[in-house]
DNA sequence: TTGCGGTTTGACCATTTGGTCAAACCAAAT
DNA sequence: ATTTGGTTTGACCAAATGGTCAAACCGCAA
Protein backbone atom coordinates (compact mmCIF):
# COMPACT_ATOMS: atom_id res chain seq x y z
CA UNK A 1 0.00 0.00 0.00
CA UNK A 2 1.35 3.73 -0.85
CA UNK A 3 1.38 5.82 1.56
CA UNK A 4 -1.09 8.53 0.40
CA UNK A 5 -2.24 6.56 -2.43
CA UNK A 6 -5.18 8.66 -4.04
CA UNK A 7 -8.10 6.14 -2.88
CA UNK A 8 -6.57 7.25 1.04
CA UNK A 9 -6.65 10.87 0.31
CA UNK A 10 -10.37 10.66 -1.29
CA UNK A 11 -10.76 8.16 1.92
CA UNK A 12 -9.35 10.93 4.40
CA UNK A 13 -11.19 13.69 2.93
CA UNK A 14 -14.56 12.14 3.09
CA UNK A 15 -14.14 11.40 6.58
CA UNK A 16 -12.77 14.28 7.49
CA UNK A 17 -16.18 16.35 6.55
CA UNK A 18 -18.30 13.61 7.92
CA UNK A 19 -16.34 13.74 11.20
CA UNK A 20 -16.24 17.71 11.11
CA UNK A 21 -20.01 17.93 10.45
CA UNK A 22 -21.41 14.85 11.91
CA UNK A 23 -19.19 14.41 15.11
CA UNK A 24 -18.01 11.22 15.99
CA UNK A 25 -21.22 9.72 17.26
CA UNK A 26 -23.23 10.55 14.50
CA UNK A 27 -20.77 9.15 11.38
CA UNK A 28 -21.49 5.82 9.27
CA UNK A 29 -18.46 4.14 8.41
CA UNK A 30 -20.74 3.34 5.38
CA UNK A 31 -21.48 6.89 4.28
CA UNK A 32 -17.49 7.25 4.42
CA UNK A 33 -17.23 5.20 2.42
CA UNK A 34 -20.18 5.82 -0.02
CA UNK A 35 -18.61 9.69 -0.33
CA UNK A 36 -15.07 7.97 -1.64
CA UNK A 37 -16.46 5.87 -3.49
CA UNK A 38 -14.91 2.52 -2.59
CA UNK A 39 -16.54 -0.62 -0.59
CA UNK A 40 -16.90 -0.66 3.35
CA UNK A 41 -14.72 -3.54 3.45
CA UNK A 42 -12.28 -1.47 1.60
CA UNK A 43 -12.39 1.58 3.82
CA UNK A 44 -10.99 -1.19 6.42
CA UNK A 45 -8.83 -2.31 4.69
CA UNK A 46 -7.33 1.19 4.43
CA UNK A 47 -7.91 2.09 8.14
CA UNK A 48 -8.91 -0.79 10.36
CA UNK A 49 -11.46 0.59 12.38
CA UNK A 50 -13.32 3.86 13.07
CA UNK A 51 -11.35 4.65 16.09
CA UNK A 52 -8.09 4.29 14.16
CA UNK A 53 -9.59 6.25 11.26
CA UNK A 54 -11.03 8.98 13.61
CA UNK A 55 -7.67 9.43 15.31
CA UNK A 56 -5.70 10.37 12.18
CA UNK A 57 -8.52 13.18 11.05
CA UNK A 58 -8.48 14.00 14.81
CA UNK A 59 -4.47 14.42 14.93
CA UNK A 60 -4.39 16.19 11.76
CA UNK A 61 -7.46 18.84 12.95
CA UNK A 62 -5.28 19.49 15.95
CA UNK A 63 -1.77 19.81 14.21
CA UNK A 64 -3.19 22.54 12.49
CA UNK A 65 -4.60 24.21 15.13
CA UNK A 66 -2.15 23.83 17.74
CA UNK A 67 0.51 26.03 16.39
CA UNK A 68 -2.03 28.45 15.39
CA UNK A 69 -2.48 29.17 19.00
CA UNK A 70 1.50 28.52 20.42
CA UNK A 71 3.27 30.68 17.80
CA UNK A 72 3.48 34.26 19.02
CA UNK A 73 5.66 36.94 18.23
CA UNK A 74 8.71 35.41 16.23
CA UNK A 75 9.14 38.65 14.41
CA UNK A 76 9.87 41.93 15.29
CA UNK A 77 6.17 43.70 14.72
CA UNK A 78 4.97 46.23 17.26
CA UNK A 79 2.43 43.87 19.36
CA UNK A 80 -0.83 45.82 18.04
CA UNK A 81 0.61 44.89 14.83
CA UNK A 82 1.19 40.80 16.46
CA UNK A 83 -2.55 41.40 17.07
CA UNK A 84 -3.93 42.03 14.51
CA UNK A 85 -1.69 38.84 12.45
CA UNK A 86 -3.18 36.68 15.06
CA UNK A 87 -6.49 37.55 14.76
CA UNK A 88 -6.30 37.69 10.72
CA UNK A 89 -5.03 34.14 11.00
CA UNK A 90 -7.49 32.82 13.66
CA UNK A 91 -10.54 33.66 11.95
CA UNK A 92 -9.59 32.36 8.77
CA UNK A 93 -8.45 29.00 10.17
CA UNK A 94 -11.61 28.90 12.52
CA UNK A 95 -14.28 29.24 9.36
CA UNK A 96 -14.45 25.89 8.35
CA UNK A 97 -16.20 23.99 10.83
CA UNK A 98 -12.72 22.39 12.14
CA UNK A 99 -12.54 24.36 15.36
CA UNK A 100 -16.20 23.10 16.89
CA UNK A 101 -15.21 19.79 15.73
CA UNK A 102 -12.15 19.73 17.77
CA UNK A 103 -14.00 21.58 20.88
CA UNK A 104 -17.57 18.94 20.52
CA UNK A 105 -14.60 15.73 20.58
CA UNK A 106 -12.25 16.91 23.21
CA UNK A 107 -15.35 17.50 25.16
CA UNK A 108 -16.71 14.39 24.51
CA UNK A 109 -13.53 12.33 25.77
CA UNK A 110 -11.22 14.93 27.39
CA UNK A 111 -8.60 12.48 27.71
CA UNK A 112 -8.21 12.49 24.39
CA UNK A 113 -5.61 15.81 24.56
CA UNK A 114 -3.88 13.88 27.66
CA UNK A 115 -1.27 12.15 25.27
CA UNK A 116 -0.59 15.43 23.61
CA UNK A 117 0.15 17.38 25.87
CA UNK A 118 3.03 16.19 27.17
CA UNK A 119 5.28 17.40 24.61
CA UNK A 120 5.25 21.20 25.44
CA UNK A 121 4.00 21.03 28.64
CA UNK A 122 6.60 22.66 30.32
CA UNK A 123 7.36 25.69 28.52
CA UNK A 124 5.06 28.58 29.26
CA UNK A 125 2.36 30.26 27.13
CA UNK A 126 4.01 32.71 24.48
CA UNK A 127 1.20 34.69 24.64
CA UNK A 128 1.14 35.31 28.25
CA UNK A 129 5.00 35.72 28.63
CA UNK A 130 5.05 38.33 25.80
CA UNK A 131 2.28 40.39 27.01
CA UNK A 132 3.87 40.01 30.76
CA UNK A 133 6.93 41.88 29.45
CA UNK A 134 4.80 44.40 27.16
CA UNK A 135 2.50 45.12 29.60
CA UNK A 136 6.16 46.47 32.05
CA UNK A 137 7.65 48.21 28.96
CA UNK A 138 4.67 49.87 27.19
CA UNK A 139 1.85 52.58 28.71
CA UNK A 140 -0.51 49.70 28.37
CA UNK A 141 -3.73 49.22 30.89
CA UNK A 142 -2.67 46.06 33.64
CA UNK A 143 -5.14 43.38 32.66
CA UNK A 144 -3.88 39.61 33.35
CA UNK A 145 -2.67 38.21 30.64
CA UNK A 146 -4.38 35.02 31.31
CA UNK A 147 -7.24 36.71 30.59
CA UNK A 148 -6.06 38.91 27.48
CA UNK A 149 -5.39 35.35 26.16
CA UNK A 150 -8.98 34.26 26.36
CA UNK A 151 -10.56 37.17 25.26
CA UNK A 152 -8.66 37.60 21.89
CA UNK A 153 -9.14 33.67 21.27
CA UNK A 154 -12.89 34.26 22.24
CA UNK A 155 -13.51 37.15 20.10
CA UNK A 156 -11.42 35.10 17.53
CA UNK A 157 -13.15 31.83 17.93
CA UNK A 158 -16.45 31.92 18.74
CA UNK A 159 -17.99 34.04 15.78
CA UNK A 160 -17.72 31.11 13.40
CA UNK A 161 -18.66 28.37 15.92
CA UNK A 162 -22.11 29.99 17.30
CA UNK A 163 -22.60 31.27 13.62
CA UNK A 164 -26.43 29.78 13.46
CA UNK A 165 -27.77 31.75 16.33
CA UNK A 166 -25.76 34.97 15.68
CA UNK A 167 -27.43 35.13 12.36
CA UNK A 168 -31.06 34.83 13.98
CA UNK A 169 -29.96 37.37 16.61
CA UNK A 170 -29.15 39.73 14.53
CA UNK A 171 -31.70 38.78 11.69
CA UNK A 172 -29.04 38.02 9.06
CA UNK A 173 -28.99 35.42 6.57
CA UNK A 174 -26.53 32.81 5.80
CA UNK A 175 -25.13 35.32 2.97
CA UNK A 176 -25.16 38.80 4.99
CA UNK A 177 -23.22 37.30 7.85
CA UNK A 178 -20.30 36.20 5.46
CA UNK A 179 -20.50 39.48 4.33
CA UNK A 180 -20.23 41.25 7.75
CA UNK A 181 -17.75 38.54 9.16
CA UNK A 182 -15.46 40.36 5.97
CA UNK A 183 -14.74 42.91 7.96
CA UNK A 184 -14.57 41.28 11.42
CA UNK A 185 -10.89 40.27 11.76
CA UNK A 186 -10.28 44.15 11.58
CA UNK A 187 -12.61 45.23 13.74
CA UNK A 188 -11.71 42.19 16.36
CA UNK A 189 -8.05 43.71 16.22
CA UNK A 190 -8.65 47.42 16.82
CA UNK A 191 -11.18 46.35 19.65
CA UNK A 192 -8.59 44.44 21.35
CA UNK A 193 -6.05 47.25 21.02
CA UNK A 194 -8.06 49.92 22.21
CA UNK A 195 -9.51 47.79 25.02
CA UNK A 196 -5.86 47.46 26.84
CA UNK A 197 -4.47 50.71 25.00
CA UNK A 198 -3.84 53.86 27.70
CA UNK A 199 -5.07 57.20 26.44
CA UNK B 1 -50.41 10.45 34.71
CA UNK B 2 -49.31 13.28 36.76
CA UNK B 3 -48.04 16.33 35.18
CA UNK B 4 -44.48 16.18 36.31
CA UNK B 5 -44.52 13.45 38.24
CA UNK B 6 -41.67 12.71 40.56
CA UNK B 7 -40.47 9.87 38.22
CA UNK B 8 -41.11 12.25 35.23
CA UNK B 9 -38.68 14.82 37.24
CA UNK B 10 -36.08 12.34 37.33
CA UNK B 11 -36.19 11.17 33.53
CA UNK B 12 -36.17 14.75 32.55
CA UNK B 13 -32.49 15.46 35.37
CA UNK B 14 -31.17 12.10 34.07
CA UNK B 15 -32.06 12.86 30.02
CA UNK B 16 -30.92 16.75 30.62
CA UNK B 17 -27.12 15.50 31.71
CA UNK B 18 -26.82 12.83 29.10
CA UNK B 19 -27.99 14.94 26.21
CA UNK B 20 -25.74 18.02 27.30
CA UNK B 21 -22.80 15.92 27.73
CA UNK B 22 -23.15 13.23 25.26
CA UNK B 23 -24.86 14.89 22.52
CA UNK B 24 -27.97 13.58 21.01
CA UNK B 25 -26.20 10.91 19.01
CA UNK B 26 -23.71 9.72 22.26
CA UNK B 27 -27.16 9.69 24.34
CA UNK B 28 -28.25 5.95 25.12
CA UNK B 29 -32.33 5.36 26.11
CA UNK B 30 -30.75 2.40 28.73
CA UNK B 31 -28.57 4.68 30.09
CA UNK B 32 -30.96 7.75 31.07
CA UNK B 33 -33.46 4.75 31.90
CA UNK B 34 -30.32 3.44 34.76
CA UNK B 35 -29.71 7.12 35.79
CA UNK B 36 -33.54 7.37 36.64
CA UNK B 37 -33.64 4.46 38.38
CA UNK B 38 -36.23 2.67 36.17
CA UNK B 39 -36.59 0.18 33.39
CA UNK B 40 -36.36 1.29 29.84
CA UNK B 41 -40.22 0.27 29.20
CA UNK B 42 -40.91 2.43 32.10
CA UNK B 43 -38.85 5.34 30.01
CA UNK B 44 -40.90 4.45 26.74
CA UNK B 45 -44.37 4.61 28.60
CA UNK B 46 -43.44 8.61 29.88
CA UNK B 47 -41.81 10.24 26.66
CA UNK B 48 -43.19 7.85 23.28
CA UNK B 49 -39.72 7.89 21.91
CA UNK B 50 -35.91 9.94 21.82
CA UNK B 51 -36.64 11.99 19.54
CA UNK B 52 -39.48 13.35 21.42
CA UNK B 53 -37.52 13.52 24.78
CA UNK B 54 -34.75 15.11 23.50
CA UNK B 55 -37.15 18.07 21.79
CA UNK B 56 -38.07 18.39 25.21
CA UNK B 57 -34.68 18.95 26.50
CA UNK B 58 -33.74 21.00 24.12
CA UNK B 59 -36.07 23.36 24.15
CA UNK B 60 -36.33 23.90 27.69
CA UNK B 61 -32.60 24.71 27.29
CA UNK B 62 -33.41 27.23 24.56
CA UNK B 63 -36.12 28.51 26.36
CA UNK B 64 -33.66 29.39 29.30
CA UNK B 65 -30.67 30.84 26.99
CA UNK B 66 -33.26 33.07 24.52
CA UNK B 67 -34.25 35.81 27.03
CA UNK B 68 -30.88 35.73 28.29
CA UNK B 69 -29.84 37.20 25.23
CA UNK B 70 -32.68 39.28 24.19
CA UNK B 71 -33.62 40.97 27.11
CA UNK B 72 -31.38 44.12 27.29
CA UNK B 73 -32.17 47.39 28.97
CA UNK B 74 -35.88 47.40 30.43
CA UNK B 75 -34.08 49.57 33.46
CA UNK B 76 -32.42 52.85 33.46
CA UNK B 77 -28.66 52.06 34.08
CA UNK B 78 -25.88 53.53 32.43
CA UNK B 79 -24.56 51.55 29.01
CA UNK B 80 -21.82 50.38 31.79
CA UNK B 81 -24.03 49.04 34.12
CA UNK B 82 -26.26 47.19 31.51
CA UNK B 83 -23.15 45.76 29.92
CA UNK B 84 -21.60 44.62 33.44
CA UNK B 85 -25.28 43.02 34.10
CA UNK B 86 -25.00 41.41 30.69
CA UNK B 87 -21.74 39.82 31.58
CA UNK B 88 -22.47 38.72 34.67
CA UNK B 89 -25.86 37.10 33.47
CA UNK B 90 -24.43 35.26 30.75
CA UNK B 91 -21.54 33.40 32.19
CA UNK B 92 -23.11 32.49 35.11
CA UNK B 93 -25.84 30.69 32.47
CA UNK B 94 -22.51 29.69 30.33
CA UNK B 95 -20.84 27.67 33.16
CA UNK B 96 -22.72 24.64 33.02
CA UNK B 97 -22.60 22.33 29.23
CA UNK B 98 -25.90 24.25 28.23
CA UNK B 99 -24.55 26.41 25.83
CA UNK B 100 -21.90 23.70 24.02
CA UNK B 101 -25.12 21.22 24.43
CA UNK B 102 -27.05 24.22 22.13
CA UNK B 103 -24.43 25.23 19.87
CA UNK B 104 -23.39 21.15 19.07
CA UNK B 105 -27.10 20.28 18.20
CA UNK B 106 -27.79 23.31 16.12
CA UNK B 107 -25.42 22.22 14.12
CA UNK B 108 -26.41 18.57 13.75
CA UNK B 109 -29.62 20.05 12.48
CA UNK B 110 -29.67 23.76 11.88
CA UNK B 111 -33.62 23.19 10.83
CA UNK B 112 -34.23 22.48 14.46
CA UNK B 113 -34.47 27.06 14.94
CA UNK B 114 -36.46 27.17 12.26
CA UNK B 115 -39.79 26.62 13.74
CA UNK B 116 -38.85 28.45 16.85
CA UNK B 117 -37.52 31.60 15.21
CA UNK B 118 -41.27 32.96 13.45
CA UNK B 119 -42.28 34.25 17.01
CA UNK B 120 -40.22 37.37 16.93
CA UNK B 121 -38.62 37.63 13.70
CA UNK B 122 -40.03 40.80 13.00
CA UNK B 123 -38.94 42.62 16.01
CA UNK B 124 -35.04 44.36 15.62
CA UNK B 125 -32.73 42.92 17.73
CA UNK B 126 -32.63 45.09 21.04
CA UNK B 127 -28.93 45.07 21.77
CA UNK B 128 -28.37 46.33 18.16
CA UNK B 129 -31.22 49.24 18.42
CA UNK B 130 -29.49 50.09 21.75
CA UNK B 131 -26.36 50.74 20.64
CA UNK B 132 -26.90 52.55 17.49
CA UNK B 133 -28.57 55.25 19.67
CA UNK B 134 -26.16 55.39 22.63
CA UNK B 135 -23.48 55.61 20.06
CA UNK B 136 -25.31 59.01 18.47
CA UNK B 137 -25.93 60.61 22.25
CA UNK B 138 -22.88 59.45 23.90
CA UNK B 139 -19.11 59.86 23.95
CA UNK B 140 -18.32 56.61 21.89
CA UNK B 141 -16.10 55.01 19.10
CA UNK B 142 -18.40 54.60 16.47
CA UNK B 143 -18.26 50.52 15.93
CA UNK B 144 -21.10 48.16 13.82
CA UNK B 145 -23.31 47.38 16.70
CA UNK B 146 -23.49 43.46 15.07
CA UNK B 147 -19.95 43.55 15.91
CA UNK B 148 -20.35 44.83 19.50
CA UNK B 149 -23.02 42.23 20.24
CA UNK B 150 -20.92 39.28 18.43
CA UNK B 151 -17.75 40.32 20.44
CA UNK B 152 -19.88 40.88 23.89
CA UNK B 153 -21.17 37.50 23.43
CA UNK B 154 -18.16 35.85 22.32
CA UNK B 155 -16.22 37.33 25.37
CA UNK B 156 -18.81 35.71 27.83
CA UNK B 157 -19.62 32.63 26.29
CA UNK B 158 -16.47 31.09 24.83
CA UNK B 159 -14.06 30.54 27.85
CA UNK B 160 -16.95 27.90 29.25
CA UNK B 161 -17.30 26.56 25.76
CA UNK B 162 -13.49 26.15 25.10
CA UNK B 163 -12.33 25.45 28.93
CA UNK B 164 -10.60 22.28 28.26
CA UNK B 165 -8.34 23.71 25.66
CA UNK B 166 -7.47 26.99 27.19
CA UNK B 167 -6.71 25.40 30.68
CA UNK B 168 -3.52 23.13 28.33
CA UNK B 169 -2.87 26.43 26.69
CA UNK B 170 -2.42 28.41 30.34
CA UNK B 171 -1.03 25.42 32.30
CA UNK B 172 -3.77 25.61 34.75
CA UNK B 173 -5.37 22.37 36.19
CA UNK B 174 -9.34 22.76 36.18
CA UNK B 175 -9.30 24.06 39.60
CA UNK B 176 -7.32 26.87 38.82
CA UNK B 177 -9.19 27.94 35.82
CA UNK B 178 -12.30 27.86 38.45
CA UNK B 179 -10.79 30.26 40.07
CA UNK B 180 -10.16 32.32 37.14
CA UNK B 181 -13.58 32.64 36.24
CA UNK B 182 -14.42 33.40 39.00
CA UNK B 183 -12.87 37.09 38.61
CA UNK B 184 -13.75 36.89 34.61
CA UNK B 185 -16.84 38.42 34.36
CA UNK B 186 -15.82 42.09 35.98
CA UNK B 187 -12.78 42.09 33.40
CA UNK B 188 -14.86 40.89 30.39
CA UNK B 189 -17.27 43.79 31.10
CA UNK B 190 -14.48 46.35 31.97
CA UNK B 191 -12.34 45.13 28.71
CA UNK B 192 -15.83 45.90 26.55
CA UNK B 193 -16.23 49.58 28.10
CA UNK B 194 -12.54 50.01 27.55
CA UNK B 195 -12.58 48.89 24.14
CA UNK B 196 -15.27 51.58 22.72
CA UNK B 197 -15.32 54.45 25.27
CA UNK B 198 -13.58 57.34 24.64
CA UNK B 199 -11.48 59.50 26.91
C1' DT C 1 -62.97 -9.14 47.89
C1' DT C 2 -63.23 -7.59 43.41
C1' DG C 3 -62.53 -4.60 39.66
C1' DC C 4 -60.27 -0.75 37.60
C1' DG C 5 -56.98 2.67 35.81
C1' DG C 6 -52.58 4.03 35.89
C1' DT C 7 -47.72 2.25 36.27
C1' DT C 8 -43.79 -0.93 35.72
C1' DT C 9 -41.14 -4.38 33.64
C1' DG C 10 -38.86 -8.61 31.47
C1' DA C 11 -38.77 -10.54 27.25
C1' DC C 12 -38.66 -9.80 22.71
C1' DC C 13 -38.17 -7.66 17.93
C1' DA C 14 -36.26 -5.18 13.82
C1' DT C 15 -32.83 -2.34 12.33
C1' DT C 16 -28.50 -0.31 12.36
C1' DT C 17 -23.77 -0.55 12.47
C1' DG C 18 -18.78 -1.69 13.06
C1' DG C 19 -16.19 -5.20 11.61
C1' DT C 20 -14.56 -9.84 9.18
C1' DC C 21 -13.40 -13.03 5.47
C1' DA C 22 -12.90 -15.84 1.63
C1' DA C 23 -13.12 -15.19 -3.00
C1' DA C 24 -12.40 -12.43 -6.99
C1' DC C 25 -9.74 -8.96 -9.39
C1' DC C 26 -5.79 -6.94 -11.57
C1' DA C 27 -1.28 -5.25 -12.95
C1' DA C 28 3.44 -6.38 -13.10
C1' DA C 29 7.15 -9.72 -12.94
C1' DT C 30 8.87 -14.43 -14.38
C1' DA D 1 0.68 -18.22 -19.68
C1' DT D 2 1.42 -18.39 -14.85
C1' DT D 3 2.52 -16.66 -10.53
C1' DT D 4 2.54 -13.19 -7.12
C1' DG D 5 1.24 -9.51 -4.10
C1' DG D 6 -1.52 -5.83 -3.31
C1' DT D 7 -6.43 -4.34 -3.78
C1' DT D 8 -11.52 -4.70 -3.85
C1' DT D 9 -15.83 -6.46 -2.65
C1' DG D 10 -20.35 -9.04 -1.65
C1' DA D 11 -21.94 -11.66 1.85
C1' DC D 12 -22.08 -12.29 6.37
C1' DC D 13 -21.75 -11.79 11.65
C1' DA D 14 -22.34 -10.17 16.44
C1' DA D 15 -23.40 -6.51 19.28
C1' DA D 16 -25.82 -2.44 20.20
C1' DT D 17 -29.90 0.05 20.24
C1' DG D 18 -34.64 2.21 19.82
C1' DG D 19 -38.86 0.57 20.43
C1' DT D 20 -43.07 -2.77 21.55
C1' DC D 21 -46.21 -5.61 24.27
C1' DA D 22 -48.53 -8.65 27.15
C1' DA D 23 -48.40 -9.65 31.71
C1' DA D 24 -47.77 -8.33 36.35
C1' DC D 25 -48.19 -4.83 39.91
C1' DC D 26 -50.43 -1.60 42.98
C1' DG D 27 -53.27 1.61 45.38
C1' DC D 28 -58.07 2.60 45.80
C1' DA D 29 -63.03 2.89 45.25
C1' DA D 30 -67.32 0.07 45.14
Amino acid sequence: MQLSSETEKKILEAARVEFETKGYNGTRMQKIADKAGISKASLHYYFRSKDNLFEKIFNDALDEYIPLISTWADNDLSWEAKVEQFTKDMISFIRHGRMLFLIREVNRNPQILEERIKRKAKSQNKFVTYFDTVQKSKNIRKVDPNYLYIILNSICSFPAINKEMFQRALRLNAKQYDELMDGYAKTAADFFIHAIKKQ
